[in-house]
RNA sequence: GGACGCAUAGCUCAGUGGUAGAGCACUACCUUGACACGGUAGGGGUCACAGGUUCAAACCCUGUUGCGUCCA
């Protein structure tokens, strides 16, 4: 392809899927486990099979592939692995959805067979994500892609099991746990979400047996009644201590239950009683327990009432709720109903109310696990939080940490690696032979052992992740080189879930914290500043914005708008024509970048790109005023990436790109191109290194646009084998090309200009009208640091002739302003509304006048003389000085504009 | 109730202890051999409020208000 052949815009819809079909295939993106070049390397915080790319994951995967694509052009040996978890209950959800339509359930079904089809849809619809990740341009390492259910990983969760528990940290017992009878399945406390609701309170009154009278128990749950054992008052509460001892006799159930003394209770709280149903109540449990209560579970597995609910038996919880409230009612036994706003738990993915129910689960004992994570934190500052404040939040986290319920009653996931005895001895072992030998051991004869049937919390594998991944337990050369990763890119959602828990077992298993650093990005909200969710269905498809902007402008969108890190950003979005102000800004960016390449290529002759040294005497104030920004460019953004400010660097080239390169370095040759010779080679020499510059920085950003622009502008040097832009080095700055005091030149030199411009459009002359300008000041040297850009001035501003004046001149008939000490005139005769420029030039004067008296009041404060730096002194008197001079310039210009009005002209 | 974050132009948001910026939107002009997904110029802000520190505060501190999030 060459430059005239090249259309106006990138066609993103095609090309980005060759560049991603390209580089997958050349293998560029394989990390290399023999490579003694330092490592950098991070692992995808892996998205829920079942899922859906959404923008949380768009944003999550543009930061880390920025990230990734730069270290990788540093020199870093880069291991990015792409992966899946197996979302157990959220597949299984889906699974038996199906079976339903199918009429069957995945009892009928059995468990060999309800797991091959698990496995079955795994093949055909599992990679959904996966492929919506490769859209986005992820530079990952495809070829070690790994699933939490594959068997390394499945053989790591074994062991981690097996050590846990051999060292007394991981145990079975039966406890209350949060149930969820929509998935038939203990959760843990995270995959519960709290919801205020708006119910109430219901007051029943309970009989004293051995006098007259009765105790009101209030409750938000009036079924739970059926399963109390006792009711407690509080052991120094006047008005009942003399009761405690007695019985109440239960309604509907007709059982003598005791009235105990607990110092939980709060007397000031409604009577001042509490009805106590241990085995469906958190706190009634621990009153259970500390009275010796009987445990009366009422509850059948799917929320219906048992055999325990007496008359309510067989009835759905909700229907029982109703029913014991009438059947009260009936007997008088309902003293009031109160509306009462309180939080119920519901269950993430069931959606339904989570019940506390008594059941035999696995629990890992988390103080040990916690407190090792805690002393890295505190010891080590490991992981290192970007922005740190997040630290605190996983900090409090460890502290307050309970014991986490590992065993879900569930098929599709890791089983438990416990064999049960007839006798119920349990053996905890790898596999069904190492159980077996165990059980032969103990008693000296094999016996029939059965697995036991429940899973292992998702959470428990992706605890693992970051060195199930590379091998572990095996010493692999993976894990040798890889682990501990570098980084790791996540929401801040997620610290609780995922980050205390891979902490917690990455220390206690590999002796290392997982990860050096923890980026936290916040997250995409809509258009209306809403938390996107499923619930409200305000999502907002990455993949309609690529199919309308292409990938490298979403990624864009989406990183330039991050904020050091941690903070939401909010995309505009139209929902009728998918449209996102933002992205298009990002995809005009690239257009912008795309044209600005036409304009290079269109201009380079073969030779230009022979990479020969400059003689920085031989090029023009304006090769090396870019040169200068583009080194400063490099320095910032190297800077920013380095401390993963993704959002800084992504807007420092922003500016650079579009603000230098565009508007004035490609201006500014324009005209010396048209003439070839010294000159011209020149400027195609720094228009091409520049912009191959621009294309290595750029990359990481919009890797896409970056890697054709790069393919084109480079193909005529290259005669080996193919290469990709993406393995390139990324440029180092130079910085004794860095000159500060050509740039503030240039700064004077764009000022000038502008306010040529400005004056053509006050004069309202058409572009195309010539014009001559005067340049005059006081100060000789600075018109003479000016001179050797007069041509710039004059192709820029459609002048044909520049005039420089030192010292005085009267022009009456002339547009003027001022940048810096130097007055711009533009002789107008006859041209100009006088009385519109006259009140332009009052204007100015009014403002300069501010700027001096607030510039006076500050000098002549002695406190300010006394205290503040001297430059700073010398900076404001500079500035006064030049105040000055310009108001008397203008001055001088308004009063000339004054004197044609007297009459003695 | 506890913790954290945010409050700057019509909108979305940057910002340095030395007197305020971008993109979008808006106005005018321009189809100029890179780009109309563009160019040039322009209008637009008591930097939430009240104190304090400082020679100097949008920026640092305290408090208030409003919004948001997490935890209880």
């Amino acid at each position: 392809m060459n430059a005239n052949t090249l259309p106006k815009q990138y066609a993103p819809q095609e090309r980005d899927r060759h560049w991603q079909t390209r580089w997958e295939e050349s293998g560029i993106f394989v990390a290399d486990a023999t490579s003694e070049r330092p490592v950098f390397s991070i692992m995808i915080p892996p998205p829920n099979v079942t899922g859906n790319l959404h923008l949380g994951h768009a944003l999550e995967i543009a930061l880390i592939d920025t990230t990734v694509r730069y270290q990788r052009m540093n020199g870093k040996n880069v291991l990015w692995l792409p992966g899946t978890d197996h979302a157990s209950i959220a597949v299984q959800t889906l699974l038996e959805r199906q079976l339903k339509t199918e009429g069957c359930d995945r009892t009928t079904l059995g468990r060999a067979a309800f797991l091959e089809r698990a496995w079955q849809w795994k093949a055909e619809s599992g990679g959904a994500i996966v492929n919506q990740i490769r859209r986005l341009g992820a530079s990952a390492d495809w070829s070690r892609e790994r699933f939490t259910l594959d068997a390394g990983l499945s053989a790591a969760v074994q062991e981690a099991f097996v050590r846990l528990h051999r060292e007394g940290l991981i145990y079975r017992g039966e406890y209350l746990v949060n149930w969820c009878p929509a998935s038939r399945s203990a959760v843990s406390d995270l995959e519960v979400d709290n919801q205020e609701v708006q119910g109430f309170l219901w007051h029943f009154r309970y009989p004293l047996s051995q006098e007259t009278g009765h105790l009101v128990v209030a409750t938000t749950r009036p079924e739970t009644m059926l399963g109390d054992t006792a009711v407690a008052v509080h052991p120094e509460d006047q008005r009942y201590a003399h009761l405690i001892g007695q019985t109440v006799r239960l309604p509907l159930q007709d059982r003598e239950i005791p009235i105990v003394g607990d110092a939980y209770v709060d007397p000031t709280f409604g009577s001042g009683c509490v009805k106590v149903t241990p085995a469906h109540d958190f706190n009634d449990f621990e009153i259970g327990q500390r009275h010796q209560l009987p445990f009366i579970n009422i509850l059948n597995p799917d929320g219906t009432l048992n055999e325990q609910g007496g008359a309510f038996a067989g009835l759905d919880r909700f229907v029982a709720r109703k029913r014991v409230v009438a059947a009260l009612e009936e007997l008088d036994l309902v003293e009031r109903i109160e509306p009462y706003t309180h939080t119920v738990p519901y269950s993430d993915r069931g959606k339904v109310p989570v019940e506390p129910y008594l059941s035999t689960q696995w629990f890992v004992k988390i103080r040990p696990l916690a407190d090792r994570a805690l002393a890295d934190l505190d010891g080590n500052q490991s992981p290192q939080f970007v922005p740190d404040r997040w630290a605190k939040v996983y900090r409090d986290w460890l502290v307050k940490l309970k014991d986490w319920c590992i065993s879900r009653q569930l098929w599709w996931g890791h089983q438990i690696p416990a064999w049960y005895a007839p006798d119920g001895t349990v053996f905890v072992a790898r596999n069904a032979e190492e159980a077996a030998q165990q059980a032969r051991d103990r008693f000296g004869a094999d016996v029939p052992l059965e697995q036991d049937g429940d899973v292992l919390d998702t959470w428990f594998s992706s605890g693992l992740w970051c060195f199930s991944t590379l091998g572990w337990p095996a010493e692999t050369a993976d894990l040798q080189r890889f682990y501990p990763t570098t980084l790791l890119v996540t929401g801040f959602d997620i610290i609780f879930f995922w980050v205390a828990r891979m902490t917690m077992m990455s220390g206690w298993l590999t002796g290392q914290m997982p990860f050096g650093t923890v980026y936290i990005h916040g997250l995409v909200r809509d258009e209306n500043n809403q938390k996107m969710s499923k619930s409200k269905n305000n999502g907002i498809d990455p993949l309609l914005l690529i199919d309308n902007y292409g990938t490298d402008a979403l990624r864009y969108a989406l990183v330039k708008e991050v904020v050091g890190a941690g903070q939401d950003i909010r995309l505009d979005y139209n929902r009728k024509t998918d449209a996102s102000a933002t992205v298009e800004t990002a995809r005009n960016f690239a257009t912008k970048l795309w044209n600005a390449s036409r304009f290079v290529l269109m201009n380079l002759t073969p030779e230009c790109r022979e990479a020969e040294e400059f003689v920085p005497m031989d090029l023009e104030l304006g090769d090396r005023w870019i040169l200068s920004r583009y080194h400063r460019t490099i320095a910032q953004v190297r800077n920013q990436m380095d401390r993963y400010g993704m959002g800084e660097a992504a807007r420092v080239l922003y500016d650079f790109i579009w603000g230098d390169f565009c508007d004035w370095y490609i201006e500014l040759v324009k005209g010396r191109l048209q003439s070839p010779g010294m000159g011209s080679r020149l400027a195609q020499q720094v228009l091409f290194l520049v912009l191959e510059g621009i294309l290595r920085l750029f990359h990481p950003f919009m890797p896409h646009i970056t890697e054709e622009l790069w393919q084109i502008l480079t193909a005529g040097d290259r005669h080996e084998r193919p290469t990709f832009l993406a393995v390139q080095s990324y440029p180092v700055a130079d910085t004794s090309w860095i000159d500060d005091a050509l740039e503030a030149q240039f700064a004077l030199l764009i000022a000038v200009i502008r306010i040529i411009r400005n004056l053509r459009a006050e004069a309202e002359l058409k572009p195309s009208q010539p014009i001559t300008v005067l340049l005059r000041s006081d100060d000789a040297a600075v018109l003479d640091s000016l001179r050797p850009t007069e041509r710039y001035i004059r192709e820029l501003t459609k002048a044909t002739e520049v005039q420089w004046v030192v010292g005085a001149i009267a022009m009456p008939q002339s547009l003027s302003g001022v940048a810096g000490t130097v007055e711009v005139l533009v002789p107008l005769e006859g041209l100009i509304d006088l009385d519109r420029f006259q009140q332009k030039l009052e204007r100015s004067l009014q403002k300069l006048d501010a700027a001096i008296a607030q510039l006076d009041d500050r000098l002549s404060n002695e406190s300010f003389r006394e205290k503040a730096p001297p430059e700073k002194i010398a900076a404001a008197e500079a500035e006064r000085a030049e105040a000055q001079q310009q108001r008397q310039i203008l001055f001088a210009r308004w009063q000339e504009f004054q004197a044609p009005q007297s009459p003695d002209i």
